[in-house]
DNA sequence: GTGATATATATCGTTACGATATATTATAAT
DNA sequence: ATTATAATATATCGTAACGATATATATCAC
């Protein structure tokens, strides 16, 4: 799923700017699925105004710089149904806090017990944010289902941690081995 | 955490070729860290080399191939180290499966269940496999713990997906909006 | 009042990704 | 028996994405 059409995605719920699409991904309702920076959504409206795919008027505000507001045309709209209906591609994850905890004999265990505090207090956060949003208000089925997935994991993720740090602690304590060999 | 780091974290786990640190990163110990291609494996090997991180061995192979074997030098040992020194960057996520969910209102009901049933087909498959693992023979603690954080994700996500998918299928028979408006 | 946060767009160099090419052997299927 | 696929092994190349940086103003907290 490129850029591209994660953009086309954003506007099926409304017309947006640039800086409207990345908070969709941060904090709003895409904010589980990927991130995005400008580096990248800038480029790609850019490509999809050439495309046709969608339409942009630029509004002058007061104070705050010129917005420039992209609309999905049907073309757009259709552009994304196909790409709907193509292979799901398999999810990808890259965590660095877990390519660290892969080397928890290397580091020390003020070190290692400090990696874990602060993941886990990420996830704690994360996790009081999700549950402060389900109890308020209502949203779009696709929102709610996606958020309770998220939780789900956020909770596994925390349960998990608390109770088997202590195993890489431990590994931690022994005799680090790779660096005196 | 680019790719050159994490052929050197690799590496720490003992010599190997380009080959072999992409299947470390495929069904190895570093499987469920993230994914590599050969296109990013082999530019940031010849990198490392220029670099005096790695140095490399030429094994003439019968039948196959030749085989460059890589290996950790003390500055690369030193520059690993350093590198898990500092600040854990957050995990990042891109989930393809995520994002058709949050389209379910567009999608035909059928469409909706084959996307679903797959998704669940590959969480099984993925489930049965780290339990399989998990139940044959030892290994280090670092593996330990990530298996069974792999698996206590896996099964939050197969669990919630079960009880929930009915949310959103009963969203996709209604009227489409989106495409009528 | 000074620094931080929010609004807003854009570019640019470096990285990474995905597809493709090449070559051989072992295994599986028809 | 023959064909196809998977596995072993390296490498490149064009495109796409990322991260940092530049620019400009307003608000808000300390």
């Amino acid at each position: 799923m490129d850029t591209k059409t994660l953009c086309l995605g954003v506007l099926t719920h409304g017309d947006a700017s640039g800086y409207e699409i990345k908070k969709a991904f941060e904090d709003g309702p895409f904010g589980h699925i990927q991130e995005i920076g400008f580096g990248s959504i800038y480029p790609a409206l850019a490509q999809l105004l050439k495309d046709n795919l969608v339409t942009v008027t630029q509004y002058t505000q007061e104070g705050r710089p010129d917005k420039k507001v992209y609309s999905l045309t049907a073309t757009g709209r259709l552009f994304l149904l196909d790409a709907l209906d193509e292979p799901t591609e398999p999810d990808k994850v890259r965590s660095d806090f877990l390519f660290r905890m892969m080397f928890a004999h290397l580091l020390s265990p003020s070190a290692l017990e400090a990696m874990i505090d602060e993941r886990m207090a990420v996830l704690t956060e994360a996790i009081a944010g999700l549950e402060q949003r389900a109890n308020s208000g209502f949203a779009p089925a696709s929102e709610t289902f996606i958020d309770g997935y998220a939780l789900a994991i956020y909770r596994a993720m925390a349960d998990y941690i608390e109770e088997n740090r202590y195993q890489l602690v431990s590994a931690s304590l022994l005799p680090q081995r790779a660096v005196a060999e």
